[in-house]
DNA sequence: ATGAGTGCAAAGGCTTTGCATTAGG
DNA sequence: CCTAATGCAAAGCCTTTGCACTCAT
């Protein structure tokens, strides 16, 4: 499960040593949170976690460390983004959204469904000339919450295949 | 590749008129735009393809035909939303995204993937409450053009007509 | 006629940037 | 010391909204 390694300070240091930057305060306080973070935060959530940040440190230093690989941008629904810690420093997961509050949770998917997301998939791209590089899986679905107040106006999402 | 289905303006109709709407002819012309795009919109692709039509009726319209299950927003890579056909109109398909310029294709994956997609997840998602209802799977690479140059000078979305 | 839809402009909200100050190497 | 990083405030940019006008029913 989506573990914090011990050494992300450490990763995240040498990453923006990288790219000449410095793993200032400021910059290991994001980390800190995002790496005890369960899922994907917002802007507003890392601003309420360290009340202490100016909104532009936390702008200019999430764009920072998005540069260095540290942390990587994360599109739920609706329009602002969040983010949570890169791939490689977090493990490898996926997220289950929901299309009422867009609420996220970090969830794990089956082997045989990963192996065949990294392998499976190579002809799709082979036409469009990209490389591939990974997959971003999301799975849309309706939190408890919502499910219970089922609020009106659901003539939306019809079923998927 | 999945285009656009003989009545698609008689569905938007009908759809728009279940939850009290008209079929106006802006509203026509958006889904004119979006149903001959192969890739998602961003508005700014939108008003060039209908520069009569101005920002905050395209906004407004959109914002219909999303609740009416017409068009659906479409969450990329940088901050803009795009849009694109309801899944029942347009077909089921997912998206390549190149990770350096942003630019979007509409890709089909292998039945056997979109099969264990629909019904190898399910044990993921009991544990967090949710209730299933589609899936969301970008693969992310990098276009010819990327590859080539090497280099992140990016500008989203090509061009449509 | 009568309310939905439209268009313009202004407001809103998230994000970015300029500039003087502070701090880390 | 010297440059990167910070903090505040102002500017930007996408998006939403108020209000009067137009169009379709």
């Amino acid at each position: 499960m989506t573990q914090t390694r011990r050494d992300v300070h450490d990763v995240a240091s040498e990453r923006l040593r990288a790219i000449d930057q410095r793993y200032s305060t400021g910059r290991r306080k994001l980390v800190q949170i995002l790496s005890s973070a369960v899922h994907p935060l917002v802007t507003t959530e890392i601003t309420a976690a360290a009340s202490d940040l100016p909104q532009s440190s936390v702008y200019r230093n999430l764009s920072v460390l998005e540069e260095a690989g540290v942390v990587v941008k994360v599109l739920t629904t609706g329009e602002r983004s969040a983010f949570e810690l890169a791939e490689d420093l977090k493990g490898h997961h996926h997220h289950l959204v929901c299309v009422d509050c867009g609420k996220v949770v970090d969830i794990d998917v089956p082997e045989d469904v990963e192996r065949l997301l990294s392998d499976g998939v190579s002809p799709a791209i082979k036409d469009a000339g990209f490389t591939l590089i990974g997959h971003r899986l999301d799975l849309m679905g309706r939190c408890d919450q919502c499910s219970r107040s089922s609020r009106a106006a659901n003539f939306s999402t019809t079923s998927v295949k």
